[in-house]
DNA sequence: CAGTGGTCTAGACCACAAC
DNA sequence: TTGTGGTCTAGACCACTGA
């Protein structure tokens, strides 16, 4: 009788850790198959085993499987087993564009702010944010830069009572975290990517020549309550960035 | 006292049917909060007393409500209660792309299959799928129209011998579908979205001018058992076609 | 047939938020 | 202090898969 791969990982916990069980288990799955331990294909044993094993109940353990299978990173089928996804996705790859805002891993991006004002809300941005038009809005506008080059021109709105803007902070700590900081935790965010030749002054900015093909996008993100907490129109050189993604089937 | 919002929904459940009872919960309030009956921040009472009501026991009852809140239209927090999420991001909108194979709902879309043949897989489509350079593999160019205009130019590889595709079926049903029938579940698919400016062949088959911004995606599907089963290099006229997406923010 | 995950129950204790 | 969701347990029966 072969042992189940799971057998061979010495998984422990730590009861008297603040971090949830399932958690625990979850993210040690998790290293283990992102490392290579748990190759794919591996089938991880009945749930039953592992929580003997584990010295878990088996609703703790299918909660740690459940949430690596919303990620992608295992396949359940009744009557089969658990096994890790055969397809070399190697990475989880992060939700597309919601975080670009904050400084990228590397030491080679930067963001410059090249305006950063209060003002009345345009009509466009009023209706997205679901304020008055005319209602107070911080105004700013960002180039991204990665390389010492531009790739994008962020242009966007944040309703002027939710937070103070100040352009150093932007510029070294991201607009996001600034809104974390501030108390705010996003929730959502809609999404809308097209293409466009650039004009003239954005041919400018991000050093392209005069009609080549842009990426844009459109972005309204949402706090917890419902609120809508920004609006962005951004726009990014094609020749430097294309968005990534990947999608789950929902069953 | 005012009785919670979920009081008044008459919600039923019926435990002869085969479909699971957190499921059925959980249509009933998607579709209560869909119609309005429960509008942007109603509070649903809490787990225990709508478990009571219900007849069920409180883990099927979050299970129903951890679904929603996976679908954005939940939120809960400690010491407050579960209500619905206020913005007004009225549907949940479909995953973008990976159904644009399928007729859309309307009458007023089409695909013209362009070219249907096997042939040996160039490199970067065997590259995308995990086969050999040479392999043989459908090779299908496809238009897909609106409103009797050009939409999108789809150029599709897929195994050969995952599945026979007639050129009739492919117009009429959609590639995904095929799949389907064919035994093959889709699970996850590798996005990437970019632009460039249309070459003169793309031009004449959009009808758009030499030159114009194009959205580009290239796009990888895998089945369940992590099988890549489909690889494809698709083109939309930007003046006509946009990704729409829903980002959730995983806490 | 035996083994798997899918569903469901009836409790328990805890952490956190609001008053 | 009170009420909420967050976590966890120890069982049970069912549906499906594969041999």
């Amino acid at each position: 009788m072969t042992r189940t791969a799971s057998a061979r990982l010495g998984l422990a916990l730590d009861r008297t850790s603040p971090v949830p069980l399932y958690h625990q288990l979850a993210r040690q799955l998790e290293a283990a198959i992102e490392g290579g331990a748990l190759g794919p294909g591996s089938l991880l044993g009945n749930e039953i085993e592992l929580a003997g094993r584990l010295g878990l109940s088996r609703p703790t353990v299918r909660q740690a499987l459940r949430s690596l299978v919303d990620k992608g990173l295992l396949v359940r089928r009744r009557g089969v087993g658990t096994q890790v996804v055969h397809s070399r996705v190697g990475r989880p790859m992060e939700l597309t564009g919601l975080y670009d805002d904050l400084p990228a891993a590397g030491e080679s991006s930067a963001t410059r702010v090249l305006g950063n004002e209060v003002g009345p809300a345009p009509a466009g941005a009023a209706a997205a944010l679901g304020i008055a038009e005319g209602a107070p809005v911080h105004h700013v506008r960002r180039l991204r830069l990665a390389h010492g080059e531009p790739v994008a021109h962020l242009c966007t709105f944040v309703p002027a009572d939710l937070l103070a803007l100040g352009t150093d902070d932007l510029e070294e700590t991201g607009l996001y975290r600034m809104m974390r900081s501030a108390g705010i935790t996003l929730h959502s965010a809609r999404q809308s990517v097209g293409a466009r030749a650039a004009t003239a002054e954005e041919a400018g900015l991000l050093g392209e020549p005069e009609g080549a093909a842009l990426l844009t996008m459109r972005r309204t993100a949402y706090d917890d309550t419902g609120r809508a907490v920004e609006y962005g129109t951004h726009v990014y050189r094609a020749s430097r960035h294309s968005f990534e993604l990947q999608l789950l089937v929902r069953s």
